[in-house]
DNA sequence: TCTAGCACTCGGATATCTCGAGTGCTAATT
DNA sequence: AATTAGCACTCGAGATATCCGAGTGCTAGA
């Protein structure tokens, strides 16, 4: 399993193994306990028979790197996001999920449903199993094949469009025209664009009819004519449209750091607008292996104090759509890292198994 | 406008038209202000020339019916869900809204989005002009008329299933089948369903489905014997579904009454599963005029600090749906009729006008 | 370089106090 | 009989004080 930082995100700060070993117990005790880790706690747990005294000389250190803070002078130490963010770069093992863990979810997500039921379904899981927000993005819809049109006269002037594409996936448009269509010469339109068009994915649809307007426009006969203003009314709003699922929201507010009103608030309207949420997560499409952003590493304020950990998913190991979780910086990076990889590696397998 | 009970919930207490101010008052300044209304307050500005003392017995007899409580010996009195009630059937007077935010509503529904799409924005645009949660149940399936039956083959024994409903809905359904069909022999079965079936609605198809099978089991060619098989597969899942769509959750969390985070987690839980929500909302489905549920009449736990003020809409007079706001019992009662009451005739005239 | 020792800091928990809005009761007033 | 004034009382909110202990930084000695 491959985890990687966001490319921008590098890590330069060097610190010797005593403190490394030092950070890695403050952070795994922070997280599991939720509370600053004193000099004393982390030099009884650490075996390494340091005295508090040292420990304390080490965290002046690492304060001072800015990897550790203390809330106020009488506290113990918490990780900063810097200190998260080495920690998981460099001090961090993942061990790989147990055999069972795996197939369990492999049994939830080997369904019989469509994409769109699916997609729903994993981002439950993700949210189920890691007590946190699990998110899906939808796959891109440019980039799916269109393997069927279908159009039905719903009164005069408007059309149903059915868009068929790859992997049982359906989309419904309705156009408005300026001329009223009999049956039959809808039929004769959706065959001409089925046969020129099918099989391709939406962009190159879209290039492809644009291209075609603009040579033949003049050699056309009417009906043909029609059927290109048609399908480019259709496929004029077809680019922007990709969507993105979260579940399990309420998970958040279990978490002590979130639970100011406020912020909780601000998040959850975030993931409601999914706007911004979306294009934090367009930046993990097609980078490989899991991906983490922690804290401000977003650049989204509402996330401010969350982590966002990631995996694409795709088919013929072309990158389609993201998912992962997010939480609270404070979370279980190994455990959330190998449940979101494993779970993109069984979802990919499933909708390349779809074919 | 007409605002109803729901019916098994029966007023009986009858108080005087002095107490009858009173607790007009006394809501009208809890809901504006969230605070507690004492005495001497409620005295002055009620114009009864009353001193506080009066007042104060008058409370008394009040709180003795149940209409209102004190949190504390010394705080003011806030009415109880029965108050508001009694309040909501006989003391409250709706203005209609003006026709400005009429109009402006009006603006806001009437567009020429999809059925699915339009519904969320009804759903936001209660949220959002109410500063609660909106919320909308879509139009129950089982009435609606099927128009038209596509069938499209996508790998040996997957077949999608395209269902046209009235007004522009569309449904997708995929199933199995135990034998292979060619194209043309799904063009046949499709055919013939569109023939026998179309124009009624899923219930009706359903049973003339069943007795179709029953009557002429025997008498039937091979191909239509499995048109039927599969057409029982794709119509046996159709009653249960229909969905409700909520907005603006996140409002609730203004509300310093709901803002106890346990109450609010299981309050959006309960938003999530939407199960018990329905039921509720299906209640109302029927009756025609605003109804409203107040706190604890709703018999559902998570929303007790909660109201549901709601009206159904539909086309030709028939109820198919149910929209409304669910907010903190103190919430402004006229003021939330009135927009939900516009908000659903508008609702239904879109959707009448959309024929 | 590490550690023991020590004075110091600060937050959290708990207790105490004060203030005032509001009550209920009683007795006087209308 | 209904209303009101008067008064003692209650109780919560907020401010203030106190204590405790975990944890720190610093210094000097091992």
């Amino acid at each position: 399993m491959q985890v990687r930082s966001p490319a921008e995100i590098q890590m330069t700060t060097e610190i010797n193994e005593r403190e490394q070993t030092l950070l890695k117990m403050l952070i795994e005790s922070y997280v599991r306990d939720g509370q600053p880790v004193g000099s004393q706690k982390l030099a009884r747990d650490s075996r390494l028979n340091l005295s508090p005294a040292t420990v304390r000389n080490i965290m002046g250190d690492l304060e001072a790197l800015g990897l550790v803070s203390s809330p106020h002078t009488s506290a113990g130490r918490i990780p900063t996001d810097k200190g998260y963010r080495l920690f998981v770069d460099s001090l961090l093992t993942v061990q790989s999920l147990d055999n069972d863990e795996v197939q369990r979810l492999k049994q939830e997500i080997d369904t019989d449903e469509s994409v769109e039921v699916l997609i729903e379904r994993v981002s439950s899981l993700l949210s189920g199993v890691t007590h946190m927000a699990g998110v899906v993005v939808a796959p891109r819809r440019e980039h799916q094949v269109l393997r069927h049109i279908e159009l039905l006269p719903l009164s005069d002037q408007r059309i149903l469009v059915i868009l068929v594409m790859d992997k049982q996936e359906v989309q419904n448009r309705i156009i408005r025209t300026a001329h009223a269509y009999t049956p039959s010469e809808l039929q004769q339109v959706a065959n001409y664009l089925n046969a020129s068009l099918g099989g391709a994915d939406l962009q190159t649809v879209r290039k492809r009819l644009l291209a075609d307007m603009r040579e033949t426009r003049s050699k056309l006969d009417r009906l043909m004519q029609r059927a290109l203003d048609m399908a480019e009314s259709v496929f004029a709003e077809t680019a922007a449209q990709d969507d993105c699922v979260i579940a399990g929201q309420t998970n958040l507010m279990e978490f002590s750091e979130l639970s100011d009103i406020d912020r909780l608030r601000s998040l959850f309207d975030a993931f409601n607008s999914k706007q911004q949420i979306l294009h934090v997560l367009d930046q993990c499409l097609g980078s490989p292996g899991v991906q983490i952003f922690i804290g401000q590493e977003s650049g989204y304020e509402p996330l401010n104090n969350c982590s966002l950990v990631t995996a694409s998913y795709g088919v013929n190991n072309r990158a389609i759509g993201v998912l992962g979780v997010i939480g609270p910086t404070r979370m279980a990076y190994d455990r959330v890292i190998s449940i979101v990889d494993a779970t993109a590696r069984l979802f990919s397998a499933v909708l390349n198994q779809r074919h």
